[in-house]
DNA sequence: TTGAAAGCGCTAACAC
DNA sequence: GTGTTAGCGCTTTCAA
């Protein structure tokens, strides 16, 4: 049926030991056995199999990737780069979508356990850090993506959500908006983002108050239904910057939807700068990660740990830069 | 240091085997021996090795995925319902972005094929048939999603890709547009839908040319390129179809750096109805394909394919519907 | 330069 | 009800 190992050196006339060598080109033999064996792994089709060969101490090539949402633009365009990073170095990457959701993170970090994927990277939320530390302890790589690590000790690739989240706030405030909401999510970046929407605020001379703070979950949905509530607001904000694009573009439907105009009544600033940025109109503006820069990195990192073995964490940031677009601008008077 | 099957068993004071029955739920019992084992496995941290088993005959429990590229948005969501789909039915899945690039399709095929994937959702065009053809022999279960399998003979799941252009063209032609230019891409779904394009035309008594068809990549870039064309020809296009959501919008973003009106100057119809069919202004009108339905029925039938052996090959096809945003209305009268 | 053989972690008869 | 054992396809000493 399937044709093995045996097979071939059967087929060729010598031992599995010497199909073995030829396949990982490892030891020495005649030029001419070499060829010969190619020639008949050729013929019959033949494939080795990553399972046994993993049995025997060797990787899987494969990497585990959490995120929480494929489907959200920021994370499937992380995905296209980690993935052909990975195929460059001759590995596949396992995909899951958490949704952020305990219960599926628990269950896809066991399932890709038990597939003994070679290293792990984490850009979903794990708020239960205990998951982690359990393949931490069992000395396998892993890396946080677009989060630090918090006390968990493992190298960490992210934005300066801090940065981004002053220059996001600071563009807007230099246009003269005052009241401004941000919109968060229940992920650790959100709350630097936070702080740095902050210190601008002080910086600026304007006292924070927590009610310019809203949470909710990424989808654009409910960037919508944050603009209800915007919308409804006593002393409505000109204002507002959402942690990352898919809220922005609901925020901008909603305001749509009920007539205002954009950035004239309303200005928004968005977060990530993936291809919905710029396909709306007004153009979003928003704070880019260097999605692409990132991916490379984090599989640079973690493929470098797999052959090499753990190095010291550390925690690397990326600049965000602020791209003005068509969605911010001054505040009406009677804003 | 890794814990296996041998630590479980030796200290729960049981053999390997009734291990083993345990984890896979067969044979029989003493309740008091399995509650003691599962226990020893919690304490021990133990995860069984899929590796090992597979080894054993077993299934690896892991589905390949090709598609185009991940990062489309058409894609990424139809790969969010396929992997939420297979994680139902404990299986994962590897994402492989092949550019439709015939290299990389040989290049991942292989890959999956040595790490034993259980069956493989082909998404991307295979232009070299041999190389799916080898797969097929191999008896690996496989289906065709997005496109049919030709003289292959193994079940497809796609849109009705015909109808799907018959209507978005005579939506166009009923709205009183003559000069239609349709964009397809190098896919067998494009050939489909471009003959719905003719069908429609004929049928509303215009004749067919050559040159209303121009052929792309998906991407938002070559359909802004492709606008450019479409601006210099002689006697001006009222509108354009273009076969995916992408290269719609690039139209579109052209269309509106020259200036132009949408759907004054220019009416344009998609294809997918993805998110940035929605997050677009004026929304896009476009061929919606039901993205969920479609992921999930083709794990449904890879996954019987695994279980119960590969049926007759059969060809499924998903009823596309015409969403009319707005980018489509009446042309001018001296368009 | 090549091959024999032990072992990777597990499953599935088949004994006991 | 439980254990023994022969593989699964491969890698890797160690001998020859």
């Amino acid at each position: 049926m399937k044709v093995t190992i045996y097979d071939v050196a059967e087929k060729a006339g010598v031992s599995i030991a010497t199909v073995s060598k030829v396949i990982n080109n490892t030891g020495n033999m005649r030029e001419s056995t070499r060829q010969k064996v190619m020639r008949v792994m050729e013929e019959l089709n033949y494939y080795p199999s990553v399972m046994a060969s993993a049995l025997t101490g060797k990787k899987t090539q494969t990497l585990g990737l959490l995120v929480p949402d494929i489907s959200n633009p920021f994370f499937s365009e992380m995905a296209r780069t980690i993935e052909d990073s990975a195929h460059e170095q001759g590995m596949s990457v396992i995909m899951c979508s958490t949704d952020e959701d305990e219960e599926k993170e628990k269950k896809y970090l066991e399932l890709l356990r038990r597939k003994q994927v070679d290293g792990f990277i984490i850009a979903s939320s794990f708020r239960e850090k205990k998951l982690l530390e359990g393949i931490k302890s069992a000395g396998i790589p892993m890396v946080m993506l677009t989060q630090n690590s918090g006390t968990l000790g493992v190298t960490s690739i992210s934005v300066d959500d801090f940065t981004g989240g002053y220059e996001a706030t600071s563009h807007l405030l230099s246009l003269g908006h005052e009241n401004i909401v941000i919109i968060t999510e229940p992920r650790l970046s959100s709350k630097m983002r936070l702080y740095g929407f902050r210190e601008a605020y002080e910086t600026y001379g304007f006292s924070y108050k927590e009610e310019l703070v809203m949470e909710t979950v990424a989808s654009m949905e409910n960037g919508k239904q944050c603009f209800q509530e915007i919308f409804q607001k006593k002393k409505r904000p000109t204002a507002v910057f959402a942690c990352n694009d898919l809220i922005a573009i609901g925020v901008i439907q909603g305001a749509r939807e009920h007539g205002l105009n954009i950035p004239e009544d309303l200005s928004i600033v968005g977060f990530d700068n993936t291809i919905l940025a710029t396909t709306t109109v007004p153009s979003l503006t928003t704070v880019a990660q260097p999605i692409k820069e990132m991916g490379k990195k984090v599989v640079d990192v973690i493929v470098d740990h797999i052959q090499h073995g753990e190095k010291n964490a550390e925690r690397i940031l990326f600049k965000p830069t602020l791209i003005a677009r068509d969605t911010t601008g001054k505040p009406h008077k009677n804003g």
